[in-house]
DNA sequence: ATCCCTTTGTGAAGCGATGCACAAAGTCGG
DNA sequence: CCGACTTTGTGCATCGCTTCACAAAGGGAT
């Protein structure tokens, strides 16, 4: 049962808070091209969804359109970006200086939005030392004190998967509660730390699946982005 | 026993098909370790999803358990990959070899289990001709015949926003039916071909609003991989 | 002020996924 | 061969998300 609290409805559909980057992605994109005004059909159009949907994923936010003209552009790019959190600076510290924590050092794309690369570990004495992207590479052993002192609160986990839970325990102890994690492993964390994974062979191996049927049976439902 | 009977239940639920690489994954580590029969439970565990989940998913695949006992390790890594497609080879291309197209065809964790990268295209003359991770990166131009000639049958995107959509439509025509986008744009392609996208900023942008939430209200639900 | 047109915001139905709870099915010791 | 024990496979209630469909709300023309 749930109270009757009739304070703010802070409950956002988690499908809907995966979504709303995506409608400000859109949204930025109509801004720079100086478009005032976009209806829900066409926003939903433009984010490769239903428009009904989209309207209720705004609606969560609050009534900010208006009946018979649409959304205001830059005022649903501010109202979005709020409710994101993105109006403040977040720090994140990449651990894992490899292939691919260079890969996303050297990405430019999030940190124009703000997220700020504050700090580039690792535990190979080949690779602490080097500049990338403007950062040096400091040892792990510093963790902690990196993410104290700069006010670090997403850590990019891009460590061979044996090293991601120890990482992991290090970064969760100090105090840290947002994860984004690129190994190929199951994190296990305390209750509210937050753990997204990005896991390239699982995309590959789901695309492999649907392609099998495809070349199997005539029936077959696809496509989802 | 079951027959591989003519009337497969190919109804399986695309949330059971995100999990079964995981529920491999997990598998492989076991047979790794020696381990021969494994129950629900366990299995459960390792991949960190609820028991009866793990159960129904597996149900879809036939009845592979012993009650009482649990299921044959080994048997079960065979008919999970049977299902995904991967007791066969796929080829794969990836298409825009800069900082990201690099650290992905550098990797081994996804060559490893039945992906094979068949081919690297850039566009930009100064990338043509590099050897990366022995393989040599050939002109975008010649796209549609290296896709032919090689069987390619899925292809990454690892080119800037801009040229995706492009791209994107090139190799549908060349006929790839799977593609694995980590261009931050909406792909939009025919019925029957398959899109599925890694976004490192959304995923960020869903950590910070769930941050932004932790720091605001004491009221909160965390946690989910 | 009134009418018409457009588009939002949402009630409600539909649909698929989740997780509980348990009967059925198997193992194993005696 | 039996009875205690373990674990699977699944019926069912529930939950959350999606989609339809439409009344309500606003703008603009006359
Ligand atoms: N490269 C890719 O395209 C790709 C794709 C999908 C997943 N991944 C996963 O991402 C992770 C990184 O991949 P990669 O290709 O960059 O690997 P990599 O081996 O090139 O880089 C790993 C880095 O982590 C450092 N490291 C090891 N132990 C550490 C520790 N305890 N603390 C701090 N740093 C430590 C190593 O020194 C190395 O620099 C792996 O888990 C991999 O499975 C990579
Ligand atoms: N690097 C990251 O960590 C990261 C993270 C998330 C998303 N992304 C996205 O991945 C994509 C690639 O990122 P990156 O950092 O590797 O960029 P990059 O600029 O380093 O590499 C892009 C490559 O694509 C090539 N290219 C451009 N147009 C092409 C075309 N028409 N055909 C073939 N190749 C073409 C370029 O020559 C270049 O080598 C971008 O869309 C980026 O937004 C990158």
């Amino acid at each position: 049962m749930k109270s009757p609290s009739q304070s703010r409805d802070r409950g956002i559909p988690e499908a809907t808070v995966a979504r709303l980057p995506l409608y400000l992605r859109a949204l930025n994109g109509m801004a720079e091209r100086g478009v005032a005004t976009v209806s829900s059909e066409d926003l939903a159009m433009a984010a490769g969804v239903n428009s009904a949907k989209l309207r209720k994923d705004l609606s969560h936010l609050g009534s900010y359109g208006t009946r018979g003209v649409g959304y205001d552009v830059e005022y649903l790019v501010y109202q979005i970006s709020r409710e994101l959190g993105l109006t403040q600076d977040w720090a994140v510290a990449i651990v894992g200086v490899g292939n691919l924590g260079r890969a996303l050092a050297n990405y430019g794309g999030f940190v124009s939005r703000g997220f700020r690369v504050a700090g580039l570990l690792d535990a190979d004495p080949e690779v602490v030392g080097d500049d990338i992207a403007g950062l040096n590479v400091e040892h792990i052993d510093v963790l902690e004190a990196v993410i104290e002192r700069r006010g670090v609160s997403i850590v990019v986990l891009a460590t061979p998967a044996v090293a991601a839970q120890e990482v992991c325990d290090r970064v969760v102890a100090a105090g840290v509660t947002s994860i984004l994690n690129f190994a190929p492993v199951v994190l296990s964390v305390p209750d509210g730390v937050d753990v997204r994974k990005v896991d390239l062979s699982i995309e590959l191996q789901i695309l492999a699946f649907h392609e099998q049927r495809k070349a199997g049976g005539p029936l077959m439902a696809v496509d989802s982005q």
